[in-house]
DNA sequence: ACGCGCAGCGTTGTGCACATCAGTTTCTGC
DNA sequence: GCAGAAACTGATGTGCACAACGCTGCGCGT
């Protein structure tokens, strides 16, 4: 996970991106589950650096509410309750909506390859479940999506809300809350049906779709799995 | 402005608060124009730390777009072109809706007095037009209302978009732009009309009208002042 | 006269040592 | 034996010195 590439040719604002993407994606992938402590010196140690610049890491770690600093006793990663985790997925719908209808921008030819090549990858998901491979898919997919809208600071506050409330979705595959098949069936046609849409150049109805979506997930998560099918 | 209390009871918490707010306010309130450097050693002598606490400030603001440093030249207050201004007020028009849709909350006694002196003040104003004083009256008053609703990353979100527009406002009103008195007028108008909102219970409908003054206040920076009132 | 290079200067970024704080343990007085 | 306080431990916060970097201006060569 972790990439030690030489830090030659590295400016230092290429460090700090670095380092702040991959340690959010172990807070994401709950490799650090809520609760943690993150040690500033081992976690220095580890990239190589000192805690000067992971420090300014950890904080805007904090400004985006992923852990939290208490002065003398250590650094945690943050949870959330269940009120903060409505509030925040009833913006995420909204948001989702307004990426289609404020600055849609067409899907470029990446984008498009992209897609098609998650929807390959949920395929095989499908085929062989895994929390951790569906959750960092998912995470791909929703932040090339975001290249949809042209408002920068729609794109911002979109994946800070994702980014917020990603892993504690996985937390409740892992907590069996959820089935992980029927997510990653649910998935795949999400894909498909964005594909479509695209396809036909309606960027409001991918969002729609992706809106749909959202909610359909935060209800199963929030319904718990049905009984009789334990 | 700079409040030099006495460090003593102070957490580094409440420090880091302070600082922060105090700058934020010198730039949106024009006090640091865009453009201007900031120099670490200075602000760091002034508010009497280190340049260490001070640095986390400043990337703290960088994250907020309000500042951008670039290593081995300064840490320089940004500008905002009219591509991203006209993106951030759409947000901000949807975002002001959503304030009184998704979790209102009936205003406090506390906000009621607030609106009520804001109102007073603005009268004033409206005799003795003073840019930086209207400014930082519409920047308490945007505050406050925040507290009409109760999800947490809206509040956070809604802030942060004023923050990063106020001070182009404020630019407009100095280059003449716009017309101070009309801005205060119509400002007064709107504290009057969701004060009425509020005592009705109305929280959509306050929520409406404030979406309807930034739309007006947008277009009006836009078009300019009309020709003829020169 | 013009162009290129290099050295100096000021700024932000980094490393390290120490201060400060909270939780825990241990020691002492009763 | 127990209660309270002081010392200990390990964490984050701070200050300071130096490194890395970009800009500027002077000087040398052509």
């Amino acid at each position: 996970m972790t990439l030690d590439t030489p830090d030659s040719s590295l400016t230092a604002r290429d460090r700090f991106d670095r380092l702040h993407a991959d340690l959010r994606a172990r807070i994401c992938l709950l490799d650090y589950a809520p609760g943690t402590r993150l040690s500033e010196e081992a976690l220095a140690a580890e990239y190589g650096v000192s805690r000067t610049p992971l420090r300014r890491v950890l904080a805007r770690l904090e400004s985006e509410g992923l852990v939290q600093s208490v002065h003398g006793v250590g650094t945690f990663v943050t949870d959330v309750d269940i009120e903060e985790l409505t509030q925040t997925y009833q913006l995420r719908l909204e948001l989702a909506e307004m990426t289609g209808r404020l600055s849609p921008v067409p899907p470029s030819p990446d984008l498009i390859a992209r897609l098609a090549r998650a929807a390959d990858r949920a395929r095989t998901l499908v085929a062989a479940p895994d929390p951790r491979a569906f959750a960092q898919l998912n995470m791909e997919v929703f932040l090339a999506r975001l290249s949809l809208t042209a408002n920068e600071a729609l794109r911002e506050f979109a994946e800070r809300l994702y980014i917020r409330t990603a892993r504690i979705w996985l937390k409740s595959v892992f907590a069996s809350r959820v089935d992980l098949a029927e997510e990653t069936e649910m998935f795949l046609r999400e894909i498909e049906e964005v594909e479509a849409a695209l396809a036909t150049g309606d960027l409001h109805a991918a969002a729609l779709i992706q809106r749909a979506h959202i909610s359909m997930s935060f209800t199963r998560m929030k319904t718990g799995r049905r009984p009789g099918r334990e």
